[in-house]
DNA sequence: CTGTTAGCGCTTTCAC
DNA sequence: GTGAAAGCGCTAACAG
């Protein structure tokens, strides 16, 4: 193995000046740097990342932590993270917490190991408070992506979800439906009980009647959507809903499944619109009509506020609310 | 900071005695180790990683380098090794190549410089060979995933590629097509080749011509199918191939959206089929007849081959050939 | 079963 | 501009 000295002798200076060449330390005469430069590459010296994090205390590591990578809408965030993370010297380790607050202390724990040199989280629920007590216990930086906590200020990139489920219902109204449903996920989300508020507010405006039957909860990763067709099947015709609207796009998938089980039809016997693409890229074979959220931008974003926050620790903390925009396909059948 | 020398002394035992206990020796009293324990709850001390790493050698990090983590291909290769990486005490890395292999050597060297204990690399084109070649030199152990390198003999987890293709082009061939097109990617990928392959070797089973205009190649991170549109329309009508077998999700996605510009219609005008599934989850509204790879088990096994290597590192190179399964779905109109 | 010593490869701090 | 000394927090190798 080729360490800082074998490159410091073969240049003929100290260890320290090979340090400050591959720190790129503004202090050096150029014809040394040189030197050094050269003997870096006749040796083929690669730094030791590990030695460099023990004495100077960064890693240029930052952490990913979200629910599931597997959605879309995660894809586009890491995408994205990944991306800056790379324009600024950093890499990203990615974990998936599957909605488990235990899981993410876990990781929030291993990122403390590592000594990360920050974290972008999308808190799996108001109980992630903990994990974030430990982020400042440690004193890593961090930023909230996709979701809130409440009692919790920190740097956020979140979208615009009232906006989102206003593009929603309106495409919904707009087409004619009146009764509409709402599948939403579990309370403890901060962002599901944000668009659920829309929801109803919007119902209210409307004057639409929100029946207590139309309001179904269902797991972000165990989704049990089979009772809410069935229950969506048995409802007399004139106080079935017409439309449902999801606010997670798997959910929405999973919905039309279990309505196709039990002989219903998407759009034919009831619309569906949600939150988030199912579809990774522009898709012309897409059929759900929903709001999509610029995932991508979530994580460029994130991981560009997140570095701010490690240069400036005593900033106050900045918020990014980015807009949705409403894509139209087959999933809403119009009753005008 | 809460050190191994903090937690030594409030245990009454040396650092030594604290640091077998975190790592789990066996040779410990059991009462000594319940008071180390305890000493650590008490501390809440986190063992630092980069120290950890300096004088044992081993990060416990794993670097997951692949082309694109948008492609549901490789979210669910990254899903797979993240969660079987987990389970083993790992955490992973991830990158993408965008096809490029000089970003792919970057990658590499960042993994040397991390002493990341392995790497599962999809190898950007036959010139990964340089990188590969780093990996060799500095006795990183790596699995090859999705795709193989000519001339390198390593472990790998790949597509059993032949039977797709024959998987989809039965289901062509059963559906009355005969003027069956290939929408392929870069010659320098393997996979590309041993599909393309065999499509050629399945056409001549069945003495059907193979016209050098029905066989379009692109990028696949720059995919430019407007021009292959253009052709297939301009062909004329008893020349025009009846469906088109393309090597990858996007691709067909892409062809599909550029067809539509040129007003033929899918399947009316022409069916498509191709490679994996544009969709993470199960997905009755989706539109494209695949074969669908088994994704998650790349990365699950993926890593699970890693931890293998990097146990033994002397034995044989093993390889895993995954099959893949035919999703039927509505791109595919029947001739007969 | 437990402790001592040395050192992993780098950077910090302070001289010069 | 450059170098010497010390040390980051841990574990390997040995001793007992």
């Amino acid at each position: 193995l080729v360490t800082i000295y074998d490159v410091a002798k073969r240049a003929n200076v100290s260890a320290m000046t090979v340090s400050r060449v591959i720190n790129n330390s503004t202090l050096i005469k150029e014809t040394t740097k040189r030197k050094v430069l050269e003997a870096i590459r006749e040796l083929d010296y690669i730094p030791n990342r590990s030695a460099r994090s023990l004495s100077s205390k960064d890693t240029k590591l930052l952490s990913l932590i979200i629910t599931d990578i597997t959605n879309p809408f995660f894809t586009g965030i890491a995408r994205g993270a990944e991306d800056r993370a790379n324009e600024l010297g950093y890499q990203v380790v990615f974990s998936n917490t599957d909605e488990n607050v235990d899981k993410e202390t876990d990781y929030v724990r291993a990122a403390v190991s590592r000594g990360m040199d920050g974290v972008l989280l999308a808190p799996a629920a108001d109980r992630s408070l903990e994990s974030i007590r430990l982020l400042d216990k440690y004193r890593i930086p961090f930023v909230l992506i996709d979701r809130e906590v409440p009692a919790v200020a920190a740097d956020s990139v979140v979208g615009d979800n009232a906006g989102a489920v206003r593009l929603l219902f309106e495409h919904l109204f707009g087409h004619g439906h009146r009764r509409i449903a709402l599948l939403s996920g579990p309370e403890q989300v901060w962002n599901t009980r944000v668009r659920e508020k829309e929801y109803r507010k919007r119902m209210n405006e409307q004057s639409l009647p929100v029946d207590p039957r139309w309001i179904f909860r269902s797991g972000l990763t165990h989704r049990n959507t089979a009772e809410a067709a069935r229950i969506l099947r048995n409802l007399p015709e004139a106080e079935r809903p017409t439309a449902v609207l999801a606010t997670n796009n798997f959910l929405a998938l999973s919905l039309i499944q279990s309505l196709k089980a039990q002989g219903m039809n998407v759009p034919g016997d009831i619309s569906i619109v949600c939150f988030d693409d199912p579809s990774p890229i522009p898709d012309d074979t897409a059929f759900l009509t929903v709001v999509a959220q610029p995932a991508y931008d979530f994580g460029y974003n994130g991981v560009q506020m997140l570095l701010q926050r490690i240069d400036e620790p005593e900033r106050a903390p900045s918020h990014l609310v980015l807009p949705a925009k409403l894509l139209t396909r087959r999933s809403v059948r119009s009753l005008i």
